[in-house]
This record gives C-alpha cells, sequence and structure tokens, in this order.
DNA sequence: ATTTCAGTGAACAGTCATGTTCATCGGAAT
DNA sequence: ATTCCGATGAACATGACTGTTCACTGAAAT
C-alpha cells in the first residue's frame, strides 16, 4: 500500500500556505474582497490546487477562522476571575480586550464591515457576540445590582466590550488606558441611575 | 435658436429619476455594490442615457449625496440652541440625533460600511464627522469644565454622537428614550471623573 | 524500477460589469 | 414642415472572477 508520510506533510504545508495567504488577504482586503484567484497568487500556488484542497469558498473560510482565532486567541475569562472587587475585575476585562483588539485590529475591521456579504462569517460573529453577552452577564453579577435596575450597567459593560466602541474611541485618539477609564466613568454614571424610576404614572 | 423649455423639464425629470434610483440602491445594497446597470434599471432607463448624465461614477454620487441630504437633512443644533440647562440640551440634541438615525439607519449604516472601499463617500463623511465635532463642542461648552479636565465628557459627548454608537446601543434593542438615558448617565459620570488627576510622580 | 498522486499550466465556458460607438426613433422647438 | 437632440437598443472590446477539464511533471512511496 501507500501510506505517504513525508508526501501528507508537504500536503499539510500546501494547505498552511493557502489558509495563511487567505488569512493575511481576510485582514488586508477584507473576506468579501479575497477572491480565490488572490489567495492562490499570494500562497504561490496554482488556483486548481487551491480548489483541490478546498471544495468552496466557505471550506477555506471555515479553516482560516479557526485558524486565526487559535493563533489570536481573545481574552480569557479566568484571567480576571480571580478578582473580587467589581469595578477592578470589569477594568481588568476591558483592559484586555482593549489590548486584544489594538493587537487584531485590522482583522476586526474587516470582519464588522463585510458581515452582511460574507454569510460564511455571520455563525462565527454570532457566536463570539454570544461570547461577549457572556463576559459581560460575568463582570455584570459581582456589582450585585438586581436586574430591572441594573439594566443601564449592564448595556454599559456590553457596550464597551464591542469592537466598534473600541475602534470609535480609538479614532477620538484615546491612549487604551483613558478608554479603560472613561468606560469605568461611565460605569459609575450608569450604576448610579438604578434608582431612578421610570415615570410611569403622572 | 433653440431654448427648450418642456424639453428641458423632461430632461430633469430623467436626471431626477436616475439620481432616485441610484439613491435607493445606495441605500438597499450600498454604495459600493450599486453598479451603473443597476441604476439604469431600476431608473427604466437605458445605460446609455446614465452615461450621458453623468460622466462617472462619482458624479452620480455628488447628486445622490446632495439631494440625500436635502430630503434628510441632520439635526440642526438651533434646535436645541435655546435651551440653557447643559444636561437639557445635551438631551435634547441626542434625542434629535437618535431620532435621526433611526429613521435614516439603512444609509447611515451602508455609509459607514462602504466607506474605504468608496473614495467618494470620504469627503462627506468626513465633513459629517467634523459636524459632529462642531456638535459636540457645542454640547461641551455649556458645562464650563476646563479643557484638560473636561476630556472625558468631552469625548463621551462625541462618542455619543456617532452612528455606530447609536447602532450597537439599537443591537442590544434598547428604546431611543433609554439609549439617551443612558448616554446621559455616561456624562455624568465622565463629569465625575474631572478632578481625577492622572497618576504623574509616584 | 515502478506506481501513485499533489501540483502544474493551459484552455474553455460562463457570468457580470465597464465604457464606447452607431444608426435610429420621436417628441419638442422653430 | 423641418430641425434639433435626448433617449433608445444593439453591438463590441475589455477585464475580472468562477468552476471545470485534461494532459503532464516530478518527487515520494513501494
Amino acid at each position: 500500500m501507500y501510506r505517504k508520510e513525508r508526501r501528507a506533510r508537504s500536503e499539510d504545508e500546501t494547505r498552511r500556505r493557502i489558509v495563511e495567504a487567505a488569512m493575511r488577504l481576510h485582514e488586508e482586503v477584507g473576506p468579501r474582497a479575497t477572491t480565490i484567484s488572490a489567495i492562490a497568487a499570494r500562497a504561490s500556488v496554482q488556483r486548481l490546487t487551491v480548489y483541490r484542497h478546498f471544495a468552496d469558498e466557505t471550506a477555506i473560510f471555515r479553516a482560516c477562522t479557526s485558524h486565526w482565532l487559535s493563533v489570536n486567541p481573545p481574552p480569557d475569562p479566568a484571567s480576571w476571575g480571580a478578582v473580587a472587587a467589581p469595578l477592578e475585575r470589569l477594568e481588568a476585562a476591558l483592559s484586555a480586550f482593549y489590548s486584544y483588539y489594538r493587537a487584531t485590529e485590522a482583522m476586526w475591521a474587516a470582519a464588522h464591515r463585510d458581515l452582511a456579504e460574507v454569510p460564511a462569517l455571520q455563525e462565527p460573529m454570532a457566536a463570539f457576540a454570544r461570547f461577549l453577552a457572556a463576559v459581560a452577564d460575568g463582570l455584570f453579577e459581582p456589582f450585585g445590582i438586581g436586574m430591572p435596575a441594573g439594566a443601564p450597567l449592564r448595556a454599559t459593560i456590553r457596550h464597551a466590550l464591542d469592537f466598534p466602541t473600541w475602534a470609535g474611541l480609538d479614532r477620538q485618539r484615546l491612549p487604551e488606558e483613558e478608554k479603560v477609564a472613561l468606560v469605568l466613568a461611565w460605569a459609575a454614571g450608569a450604576a448610579a441611575t438604578q434608582s431612578r424610576p421610570s415615570p410611569r404614572a403622572a
């Protein structure tokens, strides 16, 4: 029989080169504008070879996403799990997310931009949104504010964790520490509104 | 001579139809994906006719932008100019912007999404950003906080005026009044940090 | 030495958009 | 009645990408 060893390795090498090329293009021009031709050229591989390794663009996409996430893992909630004080915990999480966003800015910007046009992007982005929601809950809970009253604080935390929020503050040229400090101020303000009753009956 | 009267009117009619078609397409599929062919089809006009009326896509673009802005004028700072109390003034402005954004959501989302890929979009968007900066200044000033100290509040107001901020809060399903209330809470929190000194010397 | 097969290079058909030319229609202006 | 000219419809060349076929190469595996 034919078991192939070194052969399989060089095969994997080619595949890896294709995935890496696709990844860099997703980052540079966005997933939407990334053509199979461009991937092949960037990987120094024949276009046909790409087709041989991946059935369709979605398959390339999946490979890219998981590879990229393994190289750029999002912040781990465990890293601030030990911090008991709610504000410090929030600060730790925000710092982690904001430096993550700074490091991976190009990819997140591209992903958000092309979200509507690239169906294969929607599942992973939705998953990340669920992750952010869970993180927000984990940061909100230690404040010990009940849910109808805590809604503003909860919404503030969730908003702060979003990439577009970071990007918006970054466009204002705020350095990372000031972004974090600003959000902490918002949280303080939002927490203070908890008692403000909605104008029900006049 | 040939002065054309009714003729000119029907000519303008055609032009108007083209601009309207382009506008609706910009809103529906985004400026980037709007092709001249699609504009012609939508306007029930021959493709060649579009070329006759506009030299290049940029020309169509300019016509669209100005027409759209005349139909959808952004909030006028004069409408809250009379409100003296800084917080109420801020509230009035935010309400105005947020209902404007709700009404024109599709276009703003498309514009922000395609900003990088459509050069003709960059000038008008930059102009709008300058407008927002001016509005932010006008809302910040009445608080009477000096500039080094007031930076967080100023940044908060500017952030709140951005379309992506509105869109992010909207994705959290906050109704307009709650968005405004939330931002007011942030502003209160940001204003309260004005005295916090930065850790200069240890 | 021979088999196997990933990758090559070239070609082809198909889709969609661009920008340009040309002869022609038909209503408005004279 | 005749001229003007905006709009038409069809055609053509161009460029980019997709997906597929085919014969071929060359190195790894036997």
